[in-house]
DNA sequence: AAATATATATGGTTAAAACATATAATGGGA
DNA sequence: TCCCATTATATGTTTTAACCATATATATTT
């Protein structure tokens, strides 16, 4: 029914021993979904395909979550949804609103400060090696 | 008794009105602690004032986080710890173990992967702004 | 003597990711 | 035509780790 989590079982062959989920992602639909709407309208199932965009395996994004939480964007007033239904399937298309502009420039130093910060990770860890 | 979480109230000041956590940290701590203790051994309270090197202001940092995740980390086989007691106050000293340091090895590479993202992430929010 | 800094720890709450599953319409191929 | 994969949306449960609060005790500074 769903092919999901195929890449990220790999990685779990891979770290087996290790009982920290390395893979779990941490906070970054929410922002990703306001990043993708502040582009212009779209409907769930397409952003799920622009995540990966990203950098994220297609397979291992949470669907659930993704439609969770653009459900609850909408209730917090972030963004807003009607029903489409020209050609076949009828879709709930998302906009983004003024409020959600604003959240998202809110993101965007957060996702600046965080950037720094993973930087100076990978700096310290390659300090001193050889 | 603790003076934490100055700054960041400020910035709920600004972020009044938005319904989402916006600073709060996301796996940071543990894979940060197993860093600062791969270049030598440490005890906790230094550790706090290590993380601020990563961009943190120590007034934000969760304090028994940090305690909690290194007996976690312990408890796992990440790190082992001994009392050291010279010149005053006892510390409890923590080392990095070699399942520690495969452990940080696979976190750099998600570390290099989310800072791939975030980048993608600024530059997409950059496009066709004037 | 009192206050602050150093130092470690644990209990409870909350948010969001992870995991599982349900539903249904559409289009293509056997 | 029937089956199945794909498109499309949604919700219920569990787990994790950050967040928040508080407790304790020694050492140093005012």
């Amino acid at each position: 029914m769903r092919r999901i989590r195929n890449i990220v079982k790999e990685l779990d062959e891979k770290e087996k021993g290790c009982t920290f989920s390395l893979q779990r992602l941490s906070r970054f639909i929410q922002p990703s979904l306001l990043l993708f709407l502040s582009k212009g309208q779209c409907h769930g199932y397409d952003l799920i395909e622009k995540l990966g965009v990203l950098g994220f395996h297609k397979e291992a994004i949470d669907i659930g979550a993704v439609y969770r939480t653009l459900r609850k964007l909408e209730k917090e007033g972030y963004v807003k949804s009607f029903w489409s239904s020209q050609k076949g399937r009828k879709r709930r298309v998302y906009r983004i609103t003024s409020r959600g502009r604003t959240l998202l420039k809110f993101w965007i130093e957060r996702v600046k400060e965080r950037k720094e910060a993973l930087n100076k990770f990978i700096i310290i860890y390659q300090e001193d090696k050889l």
